[in-house]
DNA sequence: GTGATGACGCAGT
DNA sequence: GACTGCGCCATCA
């Protein structure tokens, strides 16, 4: 593997600062590591999926806090159940009091 | 080397 | 206020 850090491991280790019972949304990390697109933190997350990922992907949700990425976890209610489990209320695969439940990346840094 | 796709976001209608 | 279409940048076939 490359020294260099891909953009994605920037979104890795932002994604792993993610404290519990908080959620990110894809644009403030994209906005955060100025990649440019929002696209490009969810495909660098799907790659976060694996045998060796500590990386706590369900807590990073879309702009509208829905669980769109719960599609490429092992089930489809994985990352609802992960996130209830932290103390984030879901609701129809959606973030309940998502204001009050995000947490901005660039912000705490 | 080109074409198509993708865990999104914003502007326009 | 809600829906649709387009754009961003990188990887896969």
């Amino acid at each position: 593997m490359a020294n260099q850090p891909s953009y994605y491991d920037l979104v890795f280790e932002l994604t792993r600062l993610i404290p519990e019972g908080r959620v990110s949304t894809y644009g403030a990390i994209a906005d955060s590591l100025a990649l440019g697109s929002a696209r490009m933190v969810g495909w660098a997350l799907n790659k976060c999926i694996g045998p060796n990922s500590d990386v706590p992907a369900h807590r990073v949700v879309n702009r509208k806090g829905e669980l769109s990425g719960r599609i490429h976890f092992s089930t489809p209610t994985r990352m609802q159940e992960l996130l209830e489990a932290e103390g984030v209320e879901i609701k129809e695969d959606k973030v309940v009091n998502f204001q009050e439940c995000f947490w901005h990346p660039a912000k705490e840094l």
